[in-house]
DNA sequence: TTGTGTTTTACGACCTCC
DNA sequence: GGAGGTCGTAAAACACAA
């Protein structure tokens, strides 16, 4: 409850920071891909099929595999980093979606238990979401 | 062509683990 | 304390109907 509270608040001011920030601030600090000129890169067809299939094989790279990437795709560590990232974000919404269609059609059926929420394809997985870092630190 | 909805990069805040 | 996870969001890029 308090803490769902503060992370609204934490939310709110996330936002609020993010409408005043200044590419040109934002610029000056290193590592950083977006430019004044070029908010965000559009990734060839190769790289994302490259990403994709990395994915596929499995959701959580390792720092070997990132750094493999990186160097084969021309991207930095930090974007294949968030493109992971996004890339489990997709399939979270994906699956959020399928199983609010498979509850609308079976309404009045109820649901079999081998459609409840898809497990995230990681073991470690904490109760509240997060991970215990077996994979991803993996070499 | 243009308005609108969706997808794709990139980020910050916060959290957990070591 | 740092790395990397989720979540929510911005804005560019894209898709597509009207």
């Amino acid at each position: 409850m308090l803490s769902q509270l503060l992370r609204s608040i934490t939310l709110i001011h996330c936002f609020l920071r993010v409408r005043v920030r200044s590419t040109d601030a934002m610029q000056q600090r290193t590592g950083k891909t977006r430019t004044k000129d070029k908010y965000r890169v559009v990734y060839t067809d190769k790289q994302r099929m490259e990403l994709e299939r990395e994915f596929q094989s499995n959701r959580y790279i390792t720092m070997r595999r990132k750094a493999e990437l990186s160097i084969t795709l021309g991207l930095s560590e930090r974007q294949i980093k968030i493109w992971f990232q996004n890339r489990r974000a997709k399939e979270r919404k994906m699956n959020r979606k399928k199983l609010q269609h498979s509850q609308q059609a079976s309404t009045t059926t109820p649901a079999s238990p081998g459609l409840a929420e898809p497990v995230e394809a990681h073991p470690g997985m904490s109760p509240n979401g997060f991970f215990s870092d077996t994979l991803s630190k993996e070499y």
